[in-house]
RNA sequence: AGGCGCGUAGCUCAGUGGUAGAGCACUACCUUGACAUGGUAGUGGUCGGUGGUUCAAUCCCGCCCGCGCCUACCA
């Protein structure tokens, strides 16, 4: 093995090796374990977000497949519908083409292929992180069986009336040319202004003035609205106004909508381009007079001279003539908050359009309560409230958009505008007796693409057909995804679920990760320039590289100078390759539930030196094992102390981890890996077999320690197998045959269980003396100044006979790890030099301070010591003193306290003793 | 406006009704035959503030301060 670890060495073969060998498709035995992989965008490249969700539904799956489970993680990615038109969309516009120009069909073409091209580089760099989903079993959600799924949703939905055609006011993107859903809408608070405007009262000499922040879509008005009660108002209900600037006349009408407070407690009802006005105009019979085309451009209803104009410049326009006319009031200042697309940034205008909707409610019911009944639980279980606010207040689903690229809607019009829903054209004519001759015309809309997202739990596994996956797998064990799509995805997928699997749920867990930010907490964004991409950590980048990669592209290239200098402050050595390994258990131990991760570089090192670390260990149990006799299987060993205390200690963390990853906290379980490795077995554990493999000459003691050695190495590799596949996998393959198992990968042995003989308390409390004996005399050398490699000869006063009993057995650990001179024990008689001392139990290590130890030191290092112990003994004290909590408190608490006020009290007087001693020197 | 969450060492974060923990950073010493991507020792915290419950609160409850997110919004 080579003496650093190199993970690009390691990790290039092994995924390869693991795929086509089958290792990730479900074995056919043992209890269904089944996670969805949530389809990324097809046309995607890999993200933090990914890794990070990767990162924990692997280890969920590799756990879980170790442990005997029928495993499936299934594979897929997304069409992206309005994302992936879009990208090609601008290719075509560097063309200096629109899609308009090719057709649909041949624009449809030109997105498979570059679905074709780019699709790949997904599910490659998916690989890259290691994920063992099953490849065999990959679906997008365009291909033939997931469309087929998608209509029979869809024709169902409309038989059962679920699914409707509307006309109504819908979020439009002006952009775009497409409605999109409440979801797709984002609104933020933007400067703007108010603009009141004087609505002259026809037939008075007075006018109303209202206040507006979108003057423009006055040309639209159907009313002025005042509050019921409002006194000042009153007289002028049912009177009309003169709207400027088109002749119209428009009623003033008394809504409760209207808030009196509010400026002049007058309001324009513009029932076609508000959401609120709608609902006013609806209740009064207003007409909607829609003023604007697809594009938000002045429409002919407007006067003549507003036509054509985009709705900003319209503004600009308006707002003069009214000022020419004497009718604008003022203008003020003001905060909106603007909706704009997410996709294009556009302001979203309401706007009266045709539109396919699912009817929320009735599929909401069932959802609710699958929660509300603990079928389906969310982890951290908080999120169910954010959960249950959505689905009760849950609105009509617009699920028809106006692009190409998606599931086209399976519905069919005459030319009278009739409208015939089914499977196929066919099935259509037949169920509503169209005949031959009338000619059918298919709907030109898509589906929302996350309506063919919400069947994905089913639809993957072969429904409408009853597969025996969809048998064995539905409903899925747990649901991996982040907070930002529990509407848009996990909702929806709970309704369908419950629609079409005869209310069976979707999946039983929801867990729910954070977002991974960047080391500030910022989130991560091209823009900002902070975008860290997995593969380089995998791989490393060059400064200059990485330079290159964030200023490129930008939406705002004044930017580029600020990021470069962030960049080149931030990584001013580029990126390591930390390998894919030290990722994954950057993003496990950041892992923690109900919080977003603030993702630091060092973490990465930190675990790369991690998996440096254990591939050392390895290379130590190797060199001392290999062509060895470790007698793996014969009983004629003899197990030392040390042996069987890591044996034990190795049962502790078994349990551990396993109850961190069946509570999802993988965070938790990778620490005590972490813990166990570096802190148990390396430190303390292949030190003390140092002491049996260079100086024991008893071949039975040996055969103990080496296989001791490979053992419990073979075993805490498969603990953290699922966290770090690639590492582990490497040296199981040279561990495993010196510990006596078969097996071509450690990906299928059985996940290490707790072993109650193996636990030896007697050996773990031997250990921690030897421990607290060699650590009290590290702590003399450090504090003293005295070099590490000086032989030191120490004295035992007042050691019982358990002291002399685990001194016999523990003597060459102690002289070698403590490296000691010589060890003299002191009877009741004798006189003590003057030494340092350090404290095991009742007894005290006593290094003679002829000519090693400084005086001062010693006595500073003592009264330090006491202080501290002054001070846990007082508080101790206080405690055992008030009779309130003698009274109270468990009697095993209060036992408790009074053992530690015992032990205090003995090391207090020792130490006293000590200090009294070398004091008067 | 409503909802959720966060505030613990310089930084990033665990944690528990009963002596505050980790990683990184920092200080000193050490190239000892797995590893300097290392070893040993050490520095560092009135656990946001304030009341309450309790024998005992960093942990449970109330209020306050600061920060973040989500949902819905008054033209």
């Amino acid at each position: 093995m080579e003496k650093v670890f190199n993970p690009t060495s390691i990790e290039k073969s092994w995924y390869q090796k693991w795929e086509d060998n089958g290792y990730f498709q479900a074995s056919g035995t043992g209890t269904p374990y089944c996670i969805m992989l949530p389809p990324p965008n097809v046309t995607g490249t890999l993200h933090m977000g990914h890794a990070f969700q990767h990162t924990i539904m692997d280890s969920l799956i590799r756990y879980k497949r170790m442990q005997g489970n029928n495993t499936l993680w299934q594979a897929g990615t997304d069409h992206a519908g309005i994302a992936t038109q879009m990208v090609v969309e601008r290719q075509l516009i560097a063309d200096g083409k629109t899609r308009h120009d090719l057709g649909r069909d041949a624009f449809i073409d030109k997105v498979w292929d570059w679905k074709e091209e780019s699709g790949n580089t997904i599910t490659k760099q998916l690989r890259c992180s290691g994920a063992s989903m099953d490849w065999t079993r990959e679906r997008f959600t365009m291909d033939e069986g997931l469309s087929k799924s998608v209509t029979e949703v869809f024709v169902r939905l409309h038989e059962e009336g679920l699914i409707y055609r509307g006309k109504r006011l819908v979020n439009w993107d002006p952009v775009l040319h497409t409605a999109v859903s409440d979801l797709e809408v984002n609104s933020a608070e933007e400067d703007g202004h108010m603009w009141s405007i004087r609505y002259p009262i026809v037939g008075e000499d007075g006018y109303l003035i209202v206040a507006t922040t979108r003057p423009e879509t006055m040309l639209g008005d159907s009313a002025v609205a005042v509050h019921p009660d409002d006194e000042r108002y009153k007289h002028l209900v049912g009177k009309m106004i003169q709207l400027p600037l088109t002749g119209r006349e428009i009623p003033v009408i008394a809504d409760d909508y209207v808030d009196p407070e509010f400026g002049t407690g007058c309001v324009k009802i513009t029932p076609a381009h508000d959401f609120n006005d709608a609902e006013v105009g609806k209740r009064h019979n207003l007409p909607q007079i829609n003023i604007f085309t697809i594009d938000a451009r002045i429409n002919d209803e407007a006067p003549e001279h507003y036509r054509g104009m985009g709705r900003f410049d319209a503004r600009k326009m308006i707002v003069e003539d009214l000022k020419g006319e004497g009718l604008l009031e003022d203008i003020k200042d003001h905060k909106l908050m603007v909706p704009r697309g997410d996709r294009t940034h556009a302001v979203i205008e309401p706007f009266l359009t045709d539109q396919w909707y699912v009817k929320a409610e009735p599929l909401a019911k069932p959802a609710i309560e699958a929660v509300e009944s603990g079928k389906i639980k969310f982890v951290p279980g908080n999120w169910d409230k954010t959960y249950y606010e959505w689905m009760r207040n849950i609105e009509d689903w617009c699920i028809s958009r106006q692009i190409w690229w998606g599931h086209r809607i399976p519905a069919w019009y005459d030319d009278q505008g009739n409208i015939y829903v089914g499977r196929t054209e066919a099935e259509a004519r037949e169920k509503n007796n169209v005949s031959a001759d009338v000619e059918l015309k298919q709907d030109d809309d898509v589906l929302d693409t996350w309506f063919s997202s919400a069947l994905w739990p089913f639809s993957t596994l072969g429904w409408p057909e009853k597969t025996p996956e969809l048998e064995t797998f539905y409903p899925t064990s747990v649901l991996v995804t982040g907070f930002d799509i529990i509407f848009f995805w996990v909702a929806r997928m709970i309704m369908m679920g419950m629609k079409f699997m005869d209310g069976e749920v979707p999946f039983k867990e929801v867990y729910i990760h954070g977002l991974v930010r960047d080391n500030e907490g910022h989130k991560m964004s091209k823009s900002k320039g902070n975008v860290l991409d997995p593969l380089d950590l995998i791989n490393g980048i060059e400064l200059e590289d990485l330079v290159k990669k964030r200023v490129t592209g930008l939406m705002q290239p004044q930017m580029a100078p600020k990021i470069e200098f962030s960049t080149r402050k931030n990584f001013p050595d580029g990126i390591a390759a930390y390998g894919t390994d030290a990722m994954r258990f950057t993003f496990a131990s950041l892992a923690t539930t109900g919080r977003d991760i603030a993702f630091d570089v060092g973490r990465v090192e930190g675990y790369r030196n991690f998996c440096n670390k254990l591939w050392n260990a390895a290379r130590y149990v190797l060199s001392n094992t290999e062509g060895e006799d470790t007698g793996i299987n014969s009983d004629d060993v003899i197990l030392s102390t040390a042996d069987r205390w890591i044996i034990s200690k190795l049962q502790s963390v078994t349990t551990e981890v396993q109850a961190a990853m069946d509570n999802y906290r993988i965070d938790l379980a990778s620490h005590a890996i972490y813990e166990f490795i570096w802190d148990e077995y390396c430190d303390w554990y292949i030190e003390l077999s140092k002491t049996v493999l260079y100086n024991s000459e008893d071949e039975k003691v040996l055969r103990g320690t080496r296989q001791t050695l490979i053992k419990v190495l073979e075993e805490t590799l498969k603990l953290l197998h699922p966290i770090t596949p690639f590492i582990t996998e490497e040296i199981w393959q040279r561990v495993a045959p010196l510990a006596g198992i078969e097996g071509d990968t450690i990906m299928l042995q059985p996940y290490p269980e707790f072993n109650q003989e193996s636990v030896d308390k007697e050996a773990e409390a031997d250990i921690e003396w030897v421990k607290t004996f060699l650590i009290g005399i590290r702590r003399i050398r450090g504090e003293m100044n005295i070099s590490p490699g000086k032989p030191l000869p120490v004295l035992l006063a007042d050691s019982s006979e358990l002291d002399l009993q685990r001194l016999e057995t523990n003597r060459v650990n102690v002289t070698k790890l403590g490296k000691l001179e010589s060890i003299t024990i002191l009877s009741a008689d004798d006189q003590a030099p003057e030494s340092a001392t350090a404290i095991v139990g009742n007894m005290k290590v006593l290094v003679p301070m002829a000519g090693l130890i400084d005086k001062d030191a010693e006595l500073a290092r003592l009264n330090k010591e006491k202080d501290k112990i002054d001070k846990e003994l007082a508080k101790v004290q206080g405690k055992l003193n008030n009779p309130n909590f003698t009274d109270r408190a468990p009697e095993a608490v209060v036992n408790k306290e009074k053992a530690k006020a015992e032990e205090f009290v003995t090391s207090l007087k020792i130490i006293e003793e000590q200090i009294t001693k070398i004091e008067s020197l």
